[in-house]
DNA sequence: GTGGTCTAGACCACA
DNA sequence: GTGGTCTAGACCACC
């Protein structure tokens, strides 16, 4: 299934941001399967109508952290995944987005309660059908 | 009671926020009460080894949504107003960071409990007195 | 120890790269070590001659694989080396390195024997004070 | 002995150069002798499914350092000439892989026993049966 | 057609 | 001062 890539060019998150969290979030949820094609490069420029290089930098970014594989010549497409980092690592990766959730959550008057709860319905949300 | 500011230089938030953050976390938590006094620019900028003009972005920041009150001359105060936010607001600005906290978490590997009891066990740092 | 940067334009390998392995290497080798600072991205820029965002994307390239970290404002730093990768991922990072030095010097004409030769003698070489 | 011709479209290597490196390995092994033929750019594009352009590729790629020559209307020949190179010029060449290689693996944690045992179980793969 | 690299130059946030 | 983002436009290798 093809993700509908759109861009909210006032946010607070950078465009190239925007575009390789949108492929995070579909690839996360079993929306893009592996070997799976993604846009060109110079087709969703054109579509968010950004320029070119944002896109392949959010591409770039996707394939750093192997979420995608690009082959030059041929296209973008979705990597296989794969428990790549250390336990220690993992956690290490994980806590600037726990310390964003929970600094915030509490800034804005949320109980543990509610953001524990907010974080399952989420999850729920984003794995419906429990893919392996 | 004042606060026992820490900063780490390293972490993704840029310093003026986490001493922001830090004075919104102790008022909202009931440590600092209206017309209490905070620490002088230069004093807190020599204490935490950060360049003044940080700090004084901070107070900025603070000043701009109420949560504190500069008096020329005088210092800087805890102000009286706290800003309430609608549900749907509230909502409307956790949900970044609660995408970014499962959608990473799960590319990561991390169950649905995992993540639940990281979020508890983070705010039990921030939170250790459990105030009301 | 700081780096004495050189880059050949006429390479096949791309400036960035270049770059970026050289930095690479000065850590291998012990040369550099945790929190040292690196040239900042405009420094490099002027003394080699090439556009500062070329400068920028070899930090990028380092800072993704967390050979160094960067602070915006402050500079950029060589990072903590640490084990990250799990075993598997480590090999498949090694292959495409392994790959093109066995396929490139039995081509040459080198036999088995003289390339582990040749890896042990530039590791010795690398590591004369067998860094931890 | 015909050249039992394999791909992979992921791999670093761009495919014209996997083609071409392979009929150079079977040559330089001595799979293949002078005057032996190689199968026609149709033929072989049509049995690796890519594009014929692909192939011509490698095989000019092959021709240019008279690894093969190519006879108009009636194919394509393992050619005469070995390119020699000196001494300096084989290591000058092997270098950078070396350099690639080490550093990488060591950066990765791997030992230097590790890296000559990786060594030779590739080259094993590439030359099972030891040739002269 | 595809992605990758590089330059030039602008603007912004942060310290 | 620092790094980060984005645009515009060029050139290249690969398929």
């Amino acid at each position: 299934m093809a993700i509908d890539f759109t861009i909210s060019p006032g946010s607070a998150a950078p465009i190239f941001k925007q575009i390789a969290d949108q492929v995070r979030l579909a690839v996360s949820a079993g929306k893009m399967v592996e070997g799976e094609a993604l846009p060109s490069v110079r087709a969703l420029a054109e579509k968010l109508l950004v320029n070119p290089n944002t896109v392949a930098k959010a591409y770039a970014d996707l394939a750093a952290d192997s979420t995608i594989e690009t082959q030059a010549g041929r296209g973008v497409f979705v990597g296989r995944r794969r428990q790549m980092y250390t336990k220690a690592e993992r956690h290490r990766r994980l806590k600037p987005h726990l310390d964003a959730l929970v600094t915030e959550g509490l800034l804005l008057g949320f109980t543990v309660e509610e953001l524990t709860a907010a974080i399952a319905a989420r999850a729920e949300q984003l794995l419906p059908q429990e893919p392996k």
